[in-house]
DNA sequence: CTGAAAGCGCTTACAG
DNA sequence: CTGAAAGCGCTTACAG
């Protein structure tokens, strides 16, 4: 890589100081029209750019903001991303891009990193790992400005932005049920995953809320995965389930479920409606699952960001908020 | 923010000077033992981490890729990143992520900053809108190490991993007459677009080498989109053609068509078999299309990264050098 | 074994 | 209108 030009390469042809030159660049009032020309011109023509590393040391500002996911390659989480981007580039910011991978000792050296890297705040959605909150606890003794966003952890001062799992839940298995749908199971996740409780305590809910007895053969416990799907499926038949519709936890739940109903045939396919929580774009080509609640992915991203820089101008505090974001239930036929 | 510790920080509480500090944490042989422990207890005591600005203005090395993708909240795009990010990790880099948004104006904007950010390399799928190349060759001027991946832009000199489209399409069709299908029509995209071009040419050799009767009717021209293909499937029906398969040149296209079969009924979704390039996780839930070429974009990414990275340790010269991925032909039925 | 000097490229007071 | 000095936080010769 060649050396580039810097501000004393300028100087030296111009016959000036660097000094000058950086002042007669930034069109500062103490340089004469004259001299801001001919800077301007010799710049150019040696493809003069502001070395942006020298400019962050001198300002301690890196106009830089580290971002965090448990995985790219995921529609949810790359849209999330594309918020952010959009949203800090429009800004002025840049951002520095890591993947945690769902793996809790790479995430933490991905934060201590992106912390020595000067990065002005923190976005970051946690691995499903993470336990030890140490590195969150330095990160928030230093002052540094952090946003959780989609999964936080609570109780260590920092905002987040996240879906209202249980509310949305509710309204979408409400939403079933004013459309006739009595008899509804849910194959659900994990209680101690946070998007598990909630969502099956949306369910239970909205059950209750409209008068529905809850049955205990409706309800499947187990994981977020395809594999839990289809297992899961089997399971409630097996357990003497016979839903008119069923909320399942996860779309790839929904996927799983949908497998092992071709499988068994039995004519599943046709009666059985199904529900989930977030979206792909071709759910709609393909028209299943038949209900869907929309997760606003972009909008999170976008969202998050903004309070991040809020938080970095100082207009907004880490004040252990949450703010919502509104999801969209969808009819999917 | 708070000031984070420097190294003169610990000078003071050690009584030595930030020389010794720098050289006990990174264990030169020029200090004693006991003062690399004292100095690394204070050191954590402090939370101290180097400054990697500081690092990087001193050394002239960020340890910093740039990337820019066109889109990232697209399946094959967030991929890539996916690729890029892991393999840059794994070596010590980390990656800025820009998006051009297929606008060649802010691409080019992300490229100038991503040089002023003194990035040691650049990884870049152009904009469709790119026509100007000027900036790739200042970059190429300043022999800033580039890597074009997908999309890239001939005789500039820079290396390029890329997928062989017409050796894909090609293959891929002639797996399809060796299934038996005879009839094969395209629904194809503008000759002016390199995938366009090449995925057409593929087709056209296929049906040579074994012999088919190219029949103009069994062509649609277009464009990329979900509404291409959907106007694309009308349209061949309209000027006659009856394939029993189907080339879409995109999976959007794919989609679009499939759309449009099903508006039409007539059967056509049980006797016309589809084939596409690129792939989506649902294909195989949904078994449409029945055959699709699968561009391994994880591999893309690792592949771009590491020869980018290698050419910044100079192992390997930017040589307008084609390194071509495999793909996968899947049949998915 | 420890430190004063110089430098990476830039900018901000402060002098002249 | 122009420049010498000092500093951002770090490291690398070079002295002692």
């Amino acid at each position: 890589m060649k050396k580039k030009a810097t501000l004393n390469d300028i100087a030296k042809v111009v016959g000036l100081t660097k000094v000058s030159i950086s002042k007669a660049l930034r069109d500062h009032p103490d340089i004469s029209e004259a001299t801001k020309v001919k800077v301007k011109k010799v710049a150019q023509e040696l493809g003069y750019r502001p070395n942006l590393i020298a400019r962050s040391l001198t300002f301690s500002k890196t106009r830089t903001l580290g971002v965090i996911v448990p995985k790219i390659a995921h529609n949810f989480f790359a849209h999330i991303v594309a918020g952010i981007q959009k949203t800090a580039n429009d800004q002025g910011y840049d951002i520095v891009l890591s993947v945690s991978d769902e793996d809790d000792k790479l995430e933490k050296r991905h934060l201590e990193n992106l912390v020595a890297m000067q990065v002005e705040g923190l976005l970051i959605s946690v691995s499903m790992a993470t336990k030890n909150t140490e590195v969150f606890e330095w990160i928030r003794s230093l002052q540094i400005p952090l946003v959780f966003f989609d999964r936080h952890i609570p109780g260590l001062g920092f905002n987040s932005v996240i879906v209202d799992d249980e509310a949305a839940s509710q309204d979408a298995v409400e939403q079933l049920i004013d459309r006739g749908m009595k008899n509804i199971a849910h194959i659900g996740g994990f209680e101690w995953v946070e998007i598990g409780r909630k969502r099956r305590a949306g369910y239970q809910k909205a059950l209750e809320k409209r008068g529905i007895e809850a049955r205990p053969e409706n309800v499947v416990d187990g994981g977020f995965g395809e594999l839990h799907g289809y297992n899961g499926f089997r399971q409630l038949i097996k357990q003497g389930g016979t839903p008119d519709a069923i909320f399942a936890v996860t779309y790839p739940v929904a996927l799983g479920m949908l497998k092992a109903m071709r499988e068994l045939g039995n004519g599943y396919l046709n009666d059985i409606r199904v529900l989930t929580i977030g979206a792909d774009e071709l759910f709609s080509v393909f028209s299943y699952p038949q209900y869907y609640v929309d997760q606003p992915a972009i909008t999170i991203g976008q969202r998050a960001c903004d309070l991040l820089i809020k938080e970095i101008h100082g207009d907004e505090q880490p004040d252990e908020k949450i703010f919502y974001v509104d999801t969209h239930f969808v009819e999917n036929c």
